[in-house]
DNA sequence: ACTTTTCTCGAAATCGTTTTCAGTTCAGGG
DNA sequence: CCCTGAACTGAAAACGATTTCGAGAAAAGT
């Protein structure tokens, strides 16, 4: 059933129809009678036909790197309940960091199909900035600073700062790092720097060697561990960039007789369920995760309705997790997730 | 810039150009004209209008309970990967197990804004049978089986038989169960009958207090493992129907001295990459959770195809993990995810 | 009694496509 | 030379809504 069937159904003009349902000058009686028909046929104007009149499609995109990873899955749990509060839609492309597929996800926006755009982002090429800068979309950067852009992020820096301080605090001399690729600002920049900060205050001196690069997954943490505790045994406790690389560090001190935290201790970033429950329970910095997709949801929604909006970046706190692997005995309540 | 205007300006006619971007007859002459005129103005035909006209979006709706847990998040991930390669676009609708937010999904399907849907399931209410029923939408179930349906799911008998076996073999004699509720098929009900199937066929008599239900969480699993074990301080294995129970279970263990394997063996359903790193490696039953994604969504493609494709049910297999839980020795590239 | 403002109304134009339809051209078979 | 079917064409009619516009009625202000 369309407009017209269902004007001639209710014995009004469609213009009433239309009005009825987006609000404008209505009597009451029509209203009445308007109201009525609908209880009646179950009417609803097609979606399909607003979008393309109303050239609005009330769909978001979420582009992200990968879905299984809980940090992902979080920030997209916290945009979802934003925008099913809001009526909009989620239009999700798993780029599984995957270039041609970040292409496929711009051809979306290029079609006019979604009408803002919110990236969990990961890495950063030029080629980016070309594209989101000839956008005519809200653009929410989720994850990381970008400048000339909205964005909502964590304070990474301070993150790394405090788990390594926090190691650093307890007496060990000589730290370690694994971390990932320096192209991702977040994890790998602002980490990296956060690192450095804690030992420029506590007087460490950063040896050349005692840093290493991994993926963003465990095998790797694994075997970063593996060539850097090998090529400098004198290691007494070691930062990780992320909870997964650590859950791979751990791991190999397990299989090696390394004792965490007597030997070596371990901290991380990211404060994963798995980190929680491992086998030595890991140190880590809990970052919002839920709350920075809310965040970004709530501002791409702002955008929508004011284009004039300013462009704003909001830098999200963190919290310490003090854990066995650097010898902090852990309350029961503290494995469980919020 | 729409059709009108880049017919005029490639100097064709708009079903022309229309027939060039569909396929139809078309002179090469006119192909070629075309083809420049795109070139040079990087025209495409609005998806919107193209929806409105045609009656198909491209696009796919699926409805999931939790993002956040790495088996929908690994499906998902698989319906990605085979919507996207055919071109189609993934809704996503996270109901957090919530009724409302399962109303408001079936709203999307009224306003025929999807072509299909992926309904990954946990508990089917009668209310889900009607709805299904009236829906004139392909819709494929992911995780269970459900009558009159197509649908992709695990088997979930044999698995949690297969677990609950494992132990009985190695000579325990008085098993626990820690399960889900029955209102959810697969990993309520299916699990429970996997495990009676091993008891009946080792022989080994269920008694009533040996079970106890919990919720789809690690903290939920602590507590009933508290109670369970607390009732019955004689069972020497433990069957859990998830791995995130099994982990709340062990976390229960370790901080009662309850030592794992050899006081209390524990086997779960799902292998996840927790239950791996875990205090002790938990023996878990692998499921294919990508592959029953990817198998979902190429199912729910060849019914956007042919409307009259029958209706078909696939149960995916499953893989023993033995590992530290049932005192088996994990070899140690048993952690790493596929 | 007059203007002005505020509501209310429906016809018609519009959004950007696809598809039908009636018709033309052209090659090849008889 | 006629006939048939295939290849091709573009005008026009959908698809199902929103929004503009001009106008009428009622209320309010002067």
């Amino acid at each position: 059933m369309n407009i017209t069937e269902f004007a001639a159904y209710a014995g009004v003009s469609k213009a009433a129809v239309s009005r009825y349902f987006n609000g404008g000058y209505l009597s009451e009686e029509k209203r009445a009678r308007i109201a009525a028909a609908v209880e009646a046929t179950g009417y609803h104007p097609s979606l399909q036909a607003q979008m393309l009149r109303t050239r609005r499609t009330r769909q978001v995109l979420v582009i992200l790197p990968k879905l299984s990873s809980e940090s992902c899955a979080r920030m997209v749990e916290g945009i979802s309940d934003v925008l099913d509060k809001n009526n909009y839609h989620l239009l999700l492309v798993n780029t599984a960091n995957d270039s041609a597929r970040e292409v496929a996800a711009l051809n979306l926006l290029q079609q006019n199909t979604v009408d803002g755009v919110i990236l969990i982002a990961t890495i950063f090429t030029p080629e980016h900035r070309t594209v989101l800068g000839s956008l005519r979309l809200p653009v929410i950067i989720l994850g990381q600073e970008y400048p000339g852009f909205c964005s909502v992020s964590h304070d990474d820096r301070g993150a790394a700062h405090a788990a390594t301080a926090h190691m650093l605090s307890k007496g060990r001399k000589a730290p370690g790092f694994l971390g990932v690729t320096m192209l991702d600002k977040a994890a790998g920049l602002d980490r990296r720097r956060g690192f450095e900060d804690a030992l420029r205050e506590a007087g460490v001196p950063l040896r050349p060697g005692r840093t290493s690069i991994a993926a963003f997954n465990m095998e790797s943490g694994y075997e970063q561990a593996s060539t850097l505790l090998k090529r400098e045994p004198s290691l007494d406790c070691l930062f990780c960039a992320t909870d997964s690389i650590a859950i791979g560090a751990l791991q190999y001190c397990r299989s090696h007789g390394i004792r965490v935290p007597e030997d070596l201790m371990i901290t991380a970033v990211g404060d994963s369920e798995a980190g929680r429950v491992a086998y030595v329970p890991i140190t880590s910095v809990q970052l919002h995760y839920r709350t920075a997709g809310r965040l970004a949801a709530e501002m791409l929604l702002e955008h929508l309705a004011d284009p004039h909006a300013k462009v704003e970046s909001r830098v999200l706190d963190y919290v310490l997790r003090p854990r066995a692997s650097t010898g902090d005995a852990s309350p029961e309540e503290d494995i469980w997730a919020e």
